[in-house]
DNA sequence: TTAAATATTTAGATTCATCTAATTAAATGG
DNA sequence: CCATTTAATTAGATGAATCTAAATATTTAA
């Protein structure tokens, strides 16, 4: 596949993406079986035996038949560079070309492979070396070593106040629908009641606001941080410049208008 | 390969690198032979032979066996929108992400095919609608229109005052040379001599300053406009903004440098 | 104007990533 | 613990884009 852009050791864009989504099922910590990877990638399950086989004689994960697959030290690598450019190209839509956050996904997932490493780096010092991609996914860093998230998703938490500090969605039609209601990284809100029978969230943004009626499916995809109140917490916190992902409506840009 | 990026009607990066070839070798006024496609394209001959077979087939282009292939109206637009996004990257390279001139036509040719036409259209607006490349080369609209070209061609000039206009030449060693030496477009200077036998020409830049003896093949890809030094010229010249290509030396961006 | 040189096309293979259909292994639940 | 459901693999094909080697055209120059 058409490469100059420098990888370590180059490999096609499909390889990239079976890396990429074996890392994302180790992630959820579930088996990355042949049919799990084909559903992610949206292919079928023989083209993956096929392709798992041919990524193990690869050295880049282990694959035992009927079983699944595990990545490789090497394999893991590789994956983890794949998504660091994936997230480092999300933030730089955001905010240096004024892509909605809803938007973010589906270009990067074209230009993560297209991209060479010196524009990934440059890329990364224009945004000042983020932590944090739009959607609020730690940022790997260029040797591969990742923060430790450990926020818990909203579909299990207590009543109580919390922080948003991640939604694993891609889905442009969800992420909208956050944005249109407010709910994005860094917002906090206080979850006050939770419907029995897999019933509704009724959370409060402001004070004196309407509440928001979310439905569990929606609130699986959220993860958040309860919010502790103590100041001194909030310098530590890992907030940082890139950044609340303003409404929609608030979101103007300083590109040149056409006439 | 692998297209979500919106193509108005889907084709490979092959198919773009093929066309694009073709308009370039049609603007040089030569024939779009077999063979020359394949030395532009580095590959074999039959691949060319294949390819243009499929072309024609797809209304791309008018191919005859033995003689050679003619861009469709269609096929012409095809590859200037390819044109077209090539040269908005080098620029963007440039002038957002800091590239030396020498650097972006190699990541713009990958990054071609990947980015989505919204995104073009972003960087269109954040770089102020240019209407010049990095090397001078004018850009063409986003209906595929472009403007005429009528450089001359500096190995055929006579001596006199001259403006450099377009740098035909995306080898890296030979941009850093000419970059080194201060050949860059819009930069004006004096042929002073030509040296019978392909020999070189002496330019000067500056009038106090030693004077550039520059090889007949060097020449053939720099293209010049006569100075004629009536003032109002100037403002009409198609000197923008996307600008001054400054020497490496004078480069110096506005990057977070990281440590 | 014909022989040699050059350019182009055809024929047949290869590699990558995919598919469907058929088969086999594993898991599950009476 | 066996029969059925479910999951995974094998077998065989396909489509893109490429290659090499052999067969034709076309051009050029003696």
């Amino acid at each position: 596949m058409a490469d100059g852009s420098n990888k370590s050791s180059s490999v096609s864009s499909t390889v990239e993406d079976y890396l990429k989504v074996v890392l994302k099922i180790e992630d959820m910590s579930q088996k990355a079986s042949t049919s799990r990877v084909a559903r992610h990638l949206d292919v079928a399950d023989a083209s993956v035996t096929d392709m798992l086989r041919k990524l193990k004689k690869a050295g880049l994960l282990e694959y035992r038949p009927y079983y699944g697959a595990t990545l490789t030290q090497q394999g893991r690598q590789m994956a983890l560079r794949i998504l660091r450019r994936h997230r480092l190209l999300e933030l730089f839509l955001n905010q240096v070309l004024g892509y909605g956050w809803e938007q973010v996904h589906g270009e990067a997932e074209r230009l993560e492979h297209a991209v060479s490493d010196f524009f990934v780096a440059r890329v990364d010092a224009l945004l000042n070396f983020p932590v944090k991609a739009p959607h609020g996914e730690t940022m790997p860093d260029a040797q591969g070593f990742r923060q430790v998230e450990d926020d818990v998703c909203l579909a299990e938490a207590d009543l109580g106040r919390y922080c948003i500090r991640k939604v694993s969605n891609s889905d442009p039609e969800f992420l909208a629908y956050l944005d249109r209601v407010g709910l994005l990284p860094t917002i906090e809100f206080s979850l006050q009641e939770k419907a029995p029978f897999k019933g509704p969230l009724k959370l409060l943004l402001e004070p004196n606001h309407p509440p928001i009626y979310l439905g569990l499916e929606a609130a699986k995809s959220i993860y958040v941080s309860a919010r502790t109140d103590i100041p001194e917490m909030r310098g530590l916190s890992t907030d940082n410049h890139c950044s609340p992902n303003r409404t929609l409506s608030e979101r103007r840009w300083r590109l040149h208008e056409k006439t």
